[in-house]
RNA sequence: GGCGCCAUAGCCAAGUGGCUAAGGCAGGAGCCUGCAAAGCUCUGAUCCCCGGUUCGAAUCCGGGUGGCGCCUCCA
């Protein structure tokens, strides 16, 4: 089986072909840690983690490298109030970054530079870019890219060069030759944290970071630097367009063979960002929702369109959630075997087909409709049981949803004190039943009801789900 | 001003030329149950509007209407 995914400097859905066989070489941009992850860090991270578990499951060997931006003007205003140095602040957000992450289930990068700790190949390649013309310096120092000396430049986001008509909001810069030049290298003010480089004291600008640090991380062949080059829409034009310009300048080949950008998380219809106002972070929804549950809700949409997240359908993803979880509680303590080999295939072959997620939680849906089928006319047969588990782990493997414990999922945020008191309403009202005294039944009922606890008379006993 | 994306049942959301338009939530009916819950079964849309291409279009083209985005830091 072979994946097909949509490049969106192509636009359009192109199988993949990776530039060494049986290996894919993936960059997703990173985080600039100056500030807590949002649901749109989370997106981007789900979206590209879903890429690397579907090549791994096609058997391929995966190399995802995500950088940390931990040099910029942002990080550098915000040390100015808080007293700690760059490497405190940027370390602490990155770990905060990987905690967010790691309760969304996503697998840590392979490798993850940071821009601090390149500056050595990005000083080797702004240098190569000066010597080479494609780069200029200006009176006070900062580095600028000559965008006109690319003839390739506009390729990747098919942004019109320079237009007249093309009315750009950037501040025009008197000794910028074209207005779409960026800066490489920004020069050393005052108070300003700087790195010594050949090219002077200073700091690199954005787009030369990841640039360099691919260059550095990979190989390549002698076209691309790496298979597929992530990010989110947004990065598409300067970011994306303006790397793959250094690097073609600088390397003569290409960035990346394949270009892939996730679609944004709105909140009511607008973009989610720090300007609007509107921004959700991800460790306040982690403090209301479990982790796989955000998850679920978050590849619940194809990855490139448009997400409006709110809190009505995030409920009607946890009720979906939760069939799948009622269903490994069926089955509490019993053997993994081997995934049914259409259910793997069908379900492989949706995340194949551009990383179609919500067409694979249908697939999920229909496994679980009918494990529960065949599980209501064979209870005790055991190959299916296992069966049935072996194909939840393999949901886990590509989607990573549903590893938790069953039973432990239907009791967050219930103490062991409260857990005591529903076994024992649960054991009295069971007792009342075996006397067809219901009316005590159905009391304790409703008083487990009153303690947000639902209870379900099964075969095997009375189970509880905490509402 | 330039470039681009989107519009599918009450809600969320797949499908991008051809069998009866996936799946979920909500709603309705039934089975099961002491009654419930859970689970299972049945149940709903001709795809924003207009025009065109085609034997055939939600899917392609043109024109509208509405929503969103990039062109400034942004996932």
């Amino acid at each position: 089986m072979n994946l097909f995914l949509f490049d969106s400097v192509k636009k359009e859905k192109i199988e993949f072909i990776p530039i060494n066989e049986g290996e894919a070489t993936i960059y997703v941009c990173g985080p600039t840690v100056y500030d807590d992850a949002h649901l749109g860090h989370a997106r981007s991270a789900l979206s590209f983690d879903m890429l690397k578990r579907t090549l791994k499951a096609l058997g391929l060997k995966v190399t995802l490298a995500k950088n940390f931006t931990d040099i910029d003007d942002k990080i550098i205003n915000k040390l100015q109030s808080s007293g700690k140095t760059l490497e405190e602040l940027t370390q602490y957000y990155i770990n905060r970054y990987l905690e967010d992450m790691e309760a969304l289930g996503v697998e840590r990068a392979d490798i993850e530079p940071k821009a601090t700790e390149s500056i050595e190949a990005i000083e080797s390649m702004v240098e190569k870019l000066l010597q080479s013309g494609y780069a200029y310096k200006i009176d006070n120092g900062d580095i600028y890219f000559d965008t006109s000396k690319d003839s390739k430049y506009g390729s990747i986001s098919h942004m019109v060069t320079d237009d007249e008509q093309n009315v750009s909001r950037v501040e025009p810069n008197e000794q910028k030759r074209n207005p779409k030049d960026f800066a490489l290298w920004k020069a050393c003010k005052e108070e300003d944290i700087c790195f010594d480089s050949k090219a002077g004291k200073g700091r690199p600008g954005w787009h030369i970071e990841c640039s360099a640090m691919i260059a550095k991380h990979f190989k390549g062949s002698k076209d691309y630097c790496i298979d597929i080059h992530c990010g989110g829409a947004d990065l598409l034009f300067p970011h994306h367009e303006n790397e793959a310009a250094q690097t073609r300048c600088a390397l003569n080949k290409e960035i990346a063979k394949y270009w892939m950008h996730n679609g944004f998380v709105q909140i009511d219809g607008e973009k989610m960002s720090k300007s609007l106002g509107n921004s959700f972070f991800l460790k306040d929804a982690l403090k209301v929702y479990d982790g796989e549950l955000l998850r679920y809700y978050l590849i619940s949409v194809h990855y490139r369109n448009d997400f409006n997240f709110n809190e009505e359908d995030l409920q009607s993803a946890k009720k979906r959630l939760d069939k799948l979880y009622r269903l490994k509680k069926r089955l509490y303590g019993g053997k993994t075997g081997a995934a049914n080999k259409e259910f793997k295939e069908a379900l492989l072959k949706a995340m194949a087909d551009d990383l179609n997620s919500s067409k694979a939680m249908a697939i999920v849906d229909e496994m679980i409709t009918s494990a529960n089928e065949k599980l209501d006319k064979e209870p005790k047969n055991k190959a299916l049981k296992q069966e049935i588990l072996g194909n939840i782990a393999f949901v886990n493997e590509l989607l990573g949803i549903g590893k938790k414990d069953a039973i432990e999922w239907f009791q967050q945020g219930v103490s062991e004190e409260e857990k005591t008191k529903i076994e024992e309403l649960i054991v009295k009202r069971s007792e009342a039943k075996k006397l067809k005294d219901f009316a005590t039944a159905d009391a304790i009922r409703d008083e487990l009801k009153q303690m947000g606890i639902a209870i379900m008379d099964m075969p095997d006993g009375t189970k509880w789900e905490k509402l």
